[in-house]
DNA sequence: CTTTAAATTGTCATATAGTATAATTATCTG
DNA sequence: CAGATAATTATACTATATGACAATTTAAAG
């Protein structure tokens, strides 16, 4: 891995500025020139200085730095969705082997839930049964029960885990997580996890075959706990899916025709903006929820 | 300013990791509980390192730190554009005093274009005719023009001030602005904004009172280009958007009734999904060009 | 091309980042 | 509460980050 000076330099030399004008005050020319150069670390808080001069934000220069990767956390679920979306059983392989090595060197919980995750996506590439065994989902418990503070990293975890966990841990973690999430949930990142968390839920309670609904009281909470967060008048996209999850209840209350028009209208909308492979989703889902009421009711 | 240390301190603890854990290998123990008590700086390659070793991103840790606040940038840009949307001139007469201060420290142009940038925004509020010197634009044009590789910065300047500027610089600027930002524009926050840019590209080429029009060539050429971008599926907004632009395309081009049908589908999907906001500027929006098309037939 | 000024790099001094280990404090267990 | 163990901090030392200024390279100008 190249040095950050070098990065820093060819950030500065772009925005045309020369050594001095950006050393000054901060640091002296000739040191800032030997860290460009990688012949000096830098400490945290002077590099920030300098990137806030020339202008540069902090996320963009680690990216650029790690040639187009954001951060190890969040590169690390964007691999593993994207291999367990497109099949890629080879990828979940190695990358959870990489995991079980981190946590044999280190022992941290969070390398064992991440294998505990690939685990999984694993399993379901493979059609297998998704066979967790209860001592692995106690692990992801316990640590997620254990933080008091959610940031990035749990609230991701958790999001990509909450199908696996029995309901009323569900209903309990869901319930927490944005006082769980402090003032961190003002980042839009962390913001719009948390209403993928909330809408996730909400489908997840509705849905199971189980023939009768106990969760009728929950679910209508997490709809109106969503209504409450504001979704920002942009986000069409978590408004849509909040939008279908009332259909979706609706069908599960009996209400079908009610709940098909809801749906369908999302789904009309979908189509007409281009979004074909989330009209395809949803439509598959409707299908399955229609099919497991249907069999209820006879 | 508090000290790093001191916001990483509580991060580890609500982690639950002792330093020991946390230290090893990549700092010493003592080392460690220094830097958390304020007694040392740390290099930047190893706060990196130690951050992702307990989990947590750097955004999130600098947005801690900071107390809610993402980066001297985004926050400038944020804080000015809502102070615009909510006519809260006081803030923006005191931005544009820190800007113009800090310009004649350092002499830097980014200083310059901001103050200009708040001077634009002032007066809109104040509904003067928004009378830039043709001196001021050309600072920003020759900033934008210099700078080889958009980054950030350049891509929010850009697109908070492309109303100002003379339509051919508008196309020449947009035509380029992909290939000006690299690999950056990977970044799911950068590839938004340029989203965002071509989009108002449009907008402006399409607006304006001008009886004959004049940029039909390019408009076509901005929306083709931003279908070749693959705005992402879950990315509804700007598929919206995109379609009123077509619709707006339509209505200059003399064939009212069809664009009046396509921009109506899109307000009524704002509507649907409640952003009245997003609904109301449409339809104004929509209301100005009709009048300026129908007193050009006359 | 030569001259001059600006920008960058090299050298050396010093402050401070970082380590090894001992001392202290907190936590756990019976 | 005592005793043991783990976690943190203090001390004394070393390595290195950083500054002041001289030397060199690059750029600008005539």
């Amino acid at each position: 891995m190249e040095h950050y000076g070098t990065t820093f330099r060819i950030f500065r030399k772009n925005k045309g500025y020369t050594l001095k004008q950006v050393a000054n005050t901060i640091v002296s020319v000739s040191f800032l020139s030997k860290f460009e150069r990688g012949d000096s670390d830098i400490s945290f808080a002077t590099l920030i200085e300098l990137l806030n001069r020339i202008m540069v934000t902090h996320e963009e220069f680690y990216f650029t730095h790690h040639s187009g990767k954001s951060n190890a956390i969040e590169e690390f679920f964007n691999t593993a969705e994207k291999a367990h979306l497109t099949n890629d059983l080879t990828t979940i392989i190695r990358m959870k082997k990489e995991a079980l090595e981190k946590y044999e060197q280190t022992k941290h919980v969070p390398y064992h839930c991440n294998a505990l995750l690939l685990e999984v996506y694993g399993s379901m590439i493979q059609n297998k049964s998704t066979s967790v065994t209860p001592n692995a989902l106690e692990v992801l418990t316990n640590y997620l029960f254990d933080i008091e503070v959610w940031g990035y990293y749990e609230l991701r975890l958790y999001n990509s885990t909450l199908f696996l966990l029995p309901p009323n841990s569900v209903i309990i973690f869901s319930e927490t997580v944005h006082s769980k999430s402090e003032i961190l949930i003002k980042l839009p990142l962390l913001h719009a996890i948390l209403n993928r968390i909330l809408l996730n839920t909400i489908t997840y309670l509705t849905g199971g075959q189980n023939p009768c609904f106990l969760y009728e009281k929950e679910v209508r909470m997490f709809i109106d706990y969503l209504g409450k967060l504001e979704i920002p008048e942009t986000d069409l996209h978590a408004r849509l899916a909040l939008s279908q999850a009332k259909g979706f209840l609706e069908i599960r209350l009996g209400r079908i025709d009610e709940g098909i028009t809801a749906i369908n209208r999302t789904i009309v909308i979908y189509k007409e903006l281009g979004s074909q492979k989330l009209a395809d989703s949803s439509e598959k889902y409707l299908q399955i929820l229609l099919h497991n009421q249907r069999s209820k009711n006879d």
